[in-house]
DNA sequence: GTCTATAAAAGGATAGAC
DNA sequence: GTCTATCCTTTTATAGAC
């Protein structure tokens, strides 16, 4: 996708982000260098530096513009209602919003460790709000006898653990549509919580 | 650990191994520098290539040792018994062999795009025998009328990626021993397979 | 088996012209 | 806003002395 030298382009800063994304999942963030990314977008490498003061910037924007976005979308969604009605919601939400972000909720636990550790804190903080909505519904059902949970917290980081797996195998082409997938997941989430 | 120059070791290659094994954990494969690991075991770079052909080798000798040891480890310890509890041997197994392996588990999750096509297909055939031994577990359970599963191929999937991420949280020092996870976990593997 | 020295390429980032 | 040119560092890997 090399572009004429000299052209212009007024989403040049959006396009230099969605190469980085997609390069950095596919080779790594520390394998990706910055006159790759600026030939991915058709720029020689002094360009990004309109975009972005230096590398690092470049992953955390990534990495905090997703997780804030899943937190906010989870919220926007959740509501109320039983909960098991709750439990259900979140499962396929999960599935769902992880689905079509396969590249950022890559990145967003593989390059954790590229992150400085002032990064790495915020990241990880917001990482615990998504985790705690999950232990809130878990405890809320526990408290009205809905589940039966030895640990909350366990049980939450087991059925993310358990629902973020399907980006490692899942395709669209393949025999399952991602609904199959997701009345799949929610029936082994279900029971992991040992709701009725 | 840097040693006096120009001392002497029989066990120069494990050491070597050893400190690629945990620095590409650490920091990821591409993040780290042939002369990181020289300087970790005490050599200076050159020496480095006494032992391995090259960097990509080292990375692949790592995985391949990994995967075949988890796969000899698992069949040695399968032997018969009803599904019921051939799965659980399998949960309790997969949490305590990975839990002392975490820096060979993480990189042979994390690293695989860092291999060359021949050797990433080595690794996912190993991987695939692995998944394949769960599902077995699984498809006999439901022949047997023992587990209620809907698909075993995705059941296996799930659980394997819900006991993984044991290690993403588990600490020797927290407040749950590795029993009592084992226990919570088994619990959730059973519910998810449908048992009795 | 290890060292020193080196080759040849690639890396992040900046300066200044346009 | 982009390009060209450059700085300075680091990289993998090899050669040859010891």
């Amino acid at each position: 996708m090399a572009r004429t030298s000299g052209s212009h382009s007024e989403i040049t800063g959006p396009r230099i982000l969605d190469a980085a994304l997609r390069l950095f999942a596919q080779q790594g963030y520390a394998a990706v260098s910055m006159r790759k990314i600026a030939s991915e977008v058709g720029l020689q490498v002094g360009a990004l530096y309109n975009y972005t003061p230096d590398k690092q910037s470049l992953l955390f924007g990534l990495m905090r513009e997703h997780m804030e976005n899943l937190v906010a979308a989870w919220r926007e969604e959740a509501q109320g209602g039983t909960p098991n009605a709750r439990l259900e919601k979140f499962a396929r939400f999960h599935i769902r919003y992880h689905n079509v972000r396969r590249d950022a909720v890559f990145i967003a636990y593989m390059e954790l460790r590229n992150l400085t550790p002032e990064n790495f804190e915020i990241i990880e903080e917001l990482r615990r709000q998504y985790e705690g909505e999950l232990i809130a519904i878990l405890a809320e059902g526990v408290r009205q006898g809905d589940f039966q949970v030895a640990d909350p917290k366990i049980t939450a980081m087991a059925i993310i653990a358990m629902l973020t797996g399907v980006n490692t195998w899942f395709r669209e082409t393949g025999r399952l549509s991602l609904k199959d997938v997701e009345d799949i997941y929610w029936d082994m989430t279900r029971r992991a919580a040992g709701a009725s």
